[in-house]
DNA sequence: CTTGAAGTGGAGGATAGCCTCCAGTAGAGT
DNA sequence: ACTCTACTGGAGGCTATCCTCCACTTCAAG
């Protein structure tokens, strides 16, 4: 079992060489990975440092533009989405393939911002998005080939969908549940 | 015919007296409705009065809050969204449903970054969220009642599903509409 | 231990948006 | 035509964030 699944883009290129300074690069990343999600993209990047303990000069060098955070960040937490598609692969198709929407249903509305804010013109974003696609591919073409999932769908409809629903707000999670549900059955096969 | 649907709350009541001045305090509202849509929630409030040809202390006099300008621009297209309700009642009930769901889905993504905003603890908000359900809920019901639309399932339920559908991003509205047919799929009665 | 290169952090200038305030303008009743 | 008052607009003070710059610190190789 050799690497599985190895860095979407070279952010460990960017790591620094230094014992310190990798610390800080992480508190950095990590601290943004927070505010990020806390407050949207546009958290301040002066908070992110002092949450890092952490000069905002500090913060600049490793990342320049704030745009290089964001995708920092991101290409970060879509690497944790793909491990989790492989954890389904010994389940039934129908089955594998709820399991891994309600994991990615759970990713989601952390990232919703990200993903805005990236969707203009990240080469990374590209990178990303193809990764995630790539890791769930294999559980979705199977559920299609059981005759479990409709098969006038795409992999992309079926992912925008439930990043659009699951963004949204709601009362309650029975709630969130129930309408991810209806989802569900507006793709199974009939 | 006397009014079919009076003003949500009296924003009419605000509006100043003088000629002058209600023109101003429309063309205010009207730059904040675009801006709003273009560029979010915290579009800058002297860029709206510039739009508007009119000064930033006039803005504020109207709206002396960022909230209150908010409020009067959602309410407005809210009432909008009501008075489309009452045009689908001579369909069929399933067709009367999809019809309205269809304009509720065109309605949304201008008013989605509203919608957040004003979740919090705003009045203004809970009375348009009640004028859109009753707006509704006869389309509603009478799809349930006629069989075609399952009955475990709530407005407010369809109303947040198709919300965050729709706000989400799509490579083009041919799959948007494929997305909502699934969405729709889902909720038919079987 | 020494040394220099890599890394640090925060002071400070620049910008942008918020909101107040008030001298001036112009509508509408008489 | 006159006046009174509602209404105007934007200058200016305030704050928050951005980002640069560089004197200082610290790691790690020899």
């Amino acid at each position: 079992m050799s690497t599985p699944t190895r860095p979407i883009l070279d952010i460990a290129a960017r790591r620094p060489h230094r014992a310190d300074a990798r610390r800080n690069f992480d508190a950095v990343l990590a601290a943004a990975r927070e505010a990020f999600a806390a407050h949207g993209t546009d958290a301040s990047l002066e908070d992110i440092a002092r949450r890092a303990n952490v000069g905002i000069g500090t913060l600049y060098r490793n990342f320049p533009t704030r745009q290089d955070l964001l995708e920092a960040v991101y290409a970060g937490e879509v690497q944790e989405l793909c491990l989790g598609a492989q954890a389904v692969a010994e389940l039934e198709p129908w089955e594998a393939f709820t399991t891994w929407v309600d994991s990615f249903a759970r990713y989601v509305p952390t990232k919703l911002a990200l993903l805005q804010a990236l969707n203009k013109d990240s080469e990374i974003f590209r990178a990303c998005k193809s990764a995630m696609l790539a890791s769930a591919l294999p559980i979705f073409e199977r559920a299609q080939q059981a005759g479990a999932l409709r098969p006038d769908v795409e992999l992309d409809d079926v992912l925008r969908m439930i990043s659009g629903m699951i963004g949204s707000t709601y009362a309650d999670d029975a709630q969130r549940q129930r309408v991810l549900g209806i989802a569900l059955d507006g793709l199974r096969a009939r």
